[in-house]
RNA sequence: GCAGGCAUGGCGGAAUUGGCAGACGCGCUGGAUUUAGGAUCCAGUAGGGAAACUUGUGCAGGUUCAAGUCCUGUUGCCUGCACCA
């Protein structure tokens, strides 16, 4: 039996549409819900079966709590400015603009097609003027609040998009976006403070219901350590030398200093340096080499390091007064801390290390280890010894009793260190937000007045990067030339644009508002829609994305522009769907599953069931395009039970089954575990046929549950079976605990552990009748014969194992 | 190197958190229907054994009446961090 699923599904979400079925507006008399998803890039190359997953999983969230009564919120977008849109309309002679416009087009056909309960009233696009004023009037508000900079600045620089890049965006040395090398180059550079917020951004995680692995991954990025800067006086000059160590304890233990390549005192002490020619020809050394690979090589070879005594030139360690040499070495990063560092070798395994291959003295002031054989880097057993007024603590104690003295003394103080940089927020491209701010000889940065957002991107005629560096904007002589706002004088506009992050961190909060010419979006809308409920995304923008809108956020939370701090209350991440070869699905590789394929040849429904049925959502797994047409036979399974009802069905025994079921579905998808809801609505199916029979209202129940899943197939079979309005928009069933309960159920007898014998009884019976019912089987009494009863035990309503010598 | 996660039939994956391993689906085998194929329906499908039984959740131990689930060790894969002081 099969059922015509391109008529029905075409004629439902006309229906949808023309009856703005999930159009939503501000409903106080009901609880909002929001979902959200992340809304796509529109690439040219369209949607393959991978990227439906979190859609058709967080539709299947919002049509459930729709039913449930909530005013739901499910809305999409397009986040559509970028470097590919741009280079292919270079290599084909189109504008940005036009390319875009195809693309959204094509994207916004194959989603429809899935049959999400979308509110397409709300869509948003980030390269709309009308939208990307708002980008440019926050970025406006970072700068005029100091969290917005121009710096110069050593940048990650990819050689082939010939674009400055965020470290965010660099991956093993290489361009996230393009796989090319990334270079180091000095560059001057928009800033974002969001160093500003690490605290912030850390502290508000701990109450969000994010999954673990979004949590940590933040965490480690944001790399938060706590411990104190020392100045360390030098010998030959009134200079000192910062220092950031998270072992202030170990102080008495730090026996020689070691200074980065970069560090700047190598120049200011450049006529003390006795051996600089040497020095300089390591920096040369260092220089050459990328972060990545001094981090690189010393791991795949033995982790030897290099480095070089500054002749000269000696520290003194401030709390024993003792003279110690200071190095360079390109194990100390100057891009962290101070880019100094104090040496113990004692309890530090890189200065242990460093300390060997130069014989330098390894002095132990933490007890419990054995320094002649490794440094002792436990910070949770050991007590303070050769350290003077701190002998006899523990490390905690000795901590903070050091900190304290050295800020008494005014030689340090404790100090809150961040691995987290500022966000690199200017790009040398063409299709991106112009940054609205004008360079004055005067007045140097000056924003332009908001009356005059947005500001345009203007038409150019060639988007060709440059390889110096220079946006393509910068060629636009007329559209450089301005006046400044400040002093009226003739001045130039900033010719960087904004990266892609920028539109993508407050979309959500447009998606409230999307029509507002006066604001953002207005503060009653955000006050009733925001926080998201329920946000499900990629892994890859842990660091980026949800990051950077986090800060925005929070940012706008502290400007008073919406209410709550924290954008997302939920955040779960789906696992990917690789080709059938178990390997990466793309065009390269010539394994791309096209959904459109899938859907004209099986229907929307099959393809959705089949989505979610694949395995469990968090994890990555191959498309089988047999187990689609598994679905697809349910689905037809399924129409056929409008016929089974209408030939007057009686009402059969299969009410507890339907309890669990609706128990089983309800409780599934709010846990994501869409193909276990499934797998028991296939099983009610079956025992369905099985019986041969159903009723109508039995028919509606199951309707309602499949809903979700399967929204096409349901509405019609609601409408043949005379169900009114709109099953989408109708009331989810609920089920009783009581009815969920066989009972009769099969009890599993077992002797040592081992199942013997299975008897039928009734539902609920105490421990002693199980024992006694138990006994009464005729295998088990032929086992327990001549043997010593030892022990009984009862699981009720499913085991009673009897243990004998 | 460090931290975390995972490992279950031919395949994707279930298992109410210590209680009958393999739900559900794919695939496969046999049968029915069909001129044939496809589709559909019925039966079977972890291994061994004729059967009673027995062995089975990467590997080796352990705890327990009972272990896929807990503990110890080990191997392999995945993810994150990666000289972060």
């Amino acid at each position: 039996m099969t059922y015509d699923f391109r008529e029905i599904e075409k004629k439902w979400q006309k229906k949808w549409t023309d009856e703005k079925a999930f159009n939503v507006t501000e409903d106080k008399s009901k609880q909002k819900y929001y979902v959200l998803i992340e809304f796509p890039y529109p690439s040219g190359q369209g949607l393959h079966v991978g990227h439906p997953r979190p859609y058709v999983a967080m539709d299947i969230v919002s049509r459930k709590k729709r039913m449930q009564g909530y005013n739901v919120l499910f809305p999409m977008g397009w986040d559509a400015f970028g470097l590919p849109t741009e280079n292919y309309a270079i290599k084909n002679k189109l504008h940005p603009k036009t390319v875009t416009k195809d693309n959204i087009i094509k994207f916004k056909r194959q989603l429809q097609a899935f049959g999400l309960s979308l509110d397409w009233s709300r869509e948003v696009d980030t390269t709309d003027p009308g939208y990307y004023k708002w980008t440019q009037w926050i970025f406006l508000q970072l700068f005029k609040n100091g969290l917005a900079y121009k710096k110069e600045m050593a940048v990650n620089w990819c050689t082939s998009c010939k674009c400055v890049l965020a470290n965010e965006e660099v991956v093993n040395g290489v361009c996230e976006r393009c796989g090319s090398e990334v270079v180091r180059r000095e560059k001057s550079q928009w800033m974002l403070k969001i160093t500003a917020y690490a605290q912030k951004l850390l502290d508000g995680l701990e109450n969000l219901d994010f999954i673990e692995r979004v949590k940590t991954q933040t965490t480690n990025w944001i790399g938060r350590s706590e411990g104190a800067e020392v100045d360390f006086n030098i010998t030959c000059s009134s200079e000192n030398l910062k220092v950031f160590t998270t072992r202030p304890d170990t102080l008495f233990g730090a026996t020689y200093m070691v200074i980065a390549p970069e560090h700047p005192i190598i120049n200011d002490l450049k006529n003390k340096i006795s051996n600089y020619a040497e020095i300089e020809a390591y920096r040369e050394e260092a220089s050459k080499k990328s972060d990545f690979e001094r981090s690189e090589l010393s791991n795949t070879t033995e982790k030897e390091k290099t480095g070089i005594e500054i002749k000269g030139v000696k520290a003194i360690n401030p709390v024993n007064g003792k003279e110690i040499p200071v190095f360079v070495s390109d194990y100390v990063l100057i891009s962290y801390g101070t880019g100094a560092i104090m040496a113990v070798p004692g309890h530090d395994t890189r200065d242990y290390e460093f300390a060997k291959k130069f014989d330098l003295p390894i002095v132990e002031v933490v007890k419990g280890g054995d320094i002649a054989k490794e440094a002792f880097t436990d910070v949770e057993t050991g007590i303070m010894v050769n350290s003077g007024f701190l002998d006899g603590l523990e490390v905690a104690d000795a901590k903070k009793k050091i900190t304290q003295f050295l800020e008494d003394k005014k030689i340090g103080v404790g100090k809150i260190n961040y691995k987290l940089r500022d966000w690199v927020f200017s790009r040398q491209r063409y299709w991106g937000e112009p940054i609205p701010v004008v360079i004055c000889p005067d007045c140097g940065f000056v924003a332009i007045d908001e009356s005059e957002l947005p500001l345009l991107l203007p038409d150019v005629e060639s988007y060709e990067p440059t390889d110096t560096g220079e946006s393509p904007l910068s060629k636009m002589t007329e559209w450089v030339k301005c006046k400044c706002p400040k002093c009226g004088k003739a001045a130039e506009r900033e010719t960087d644009t904004m990266p892609q992050w920028a539109g993508s961190s407050w979309y959500f909060m447009r998606y409230c508002d999307p029509k507002n010419k006066d604001c953002p979006a207005s503060k009653a809308a955000l006050d009733y829609w925001m926080p998201v409920d329920w946000y499900n995304g990629g892994m890859e923008h842990t660091t980026l994305h949800l990051l950077y809108s986090r800060f925005w956020a929070l940012f706008l939370h502290d400007i008073g522009v919406m209410s709550c701090p924290e954008p997302y209350l939920k955040r779960t991440s789906h696992g990917m769907i690789l080709a059938e070869d178990g390997g990466k699905m793309s065009k390269s590789r010539g394994n791309v599953v096209n959904p459109d394929d899938m859907i004209s040849e099986y229907g929307a429904d099959a393809f959705r069931l089949y989505e979610m049925f694949i395995g469990d959502f968090e994890k990555s797994t191959p498309w089988a395009t047999n187990g689609m047409k598994g679905c697809k036979r349910f689905a037809d399974r399924v129409f056929g039970l409008i016929d089974m009802a209408k030939s007057g069905g009686v009402t059969l025994n299969l009410e507890v089954k339907f309890h669990q079921t609706i128990k089983k579905v309800t409780n599934d998808i709010d846990n994501l575990k869409m193909n276990t809801a499934i797998a028991s609505l296939m099983t009610l199916v079956n025992d369905i046929y099985d019986i041969g029979s159903l009723t109508i209202d039995e028919l509606k129940i199951f309707l309602t549950l499949l809903c979700p899943f399967a929204p096409h197939i349901s509405e019609e079979l609601w409408y043949l079976a005379g169900g009114k309005g709109l099953l989408s928009l109708g009331n989810w069933v609920s089920y009783d605990e009581a009815k969920t309960k066989e009972n009769a159920v099969e009890i599993a007898v077992q002797i040592n552990g081992k199942v013997r014998d299975k008897i039928i009884t009734e539902a609920g019976i105490s421990n002693k009748q199980a024992i006694i019912s138990a006994k009464n089987s005729e295998k088990i009494k032929e086992m327990l014969s001549g043997r010593e009863i030892v022990k009984e035990i009862v699981v009720p309503d499913k085991i009673v194992n009897i243990v004998v010598k």
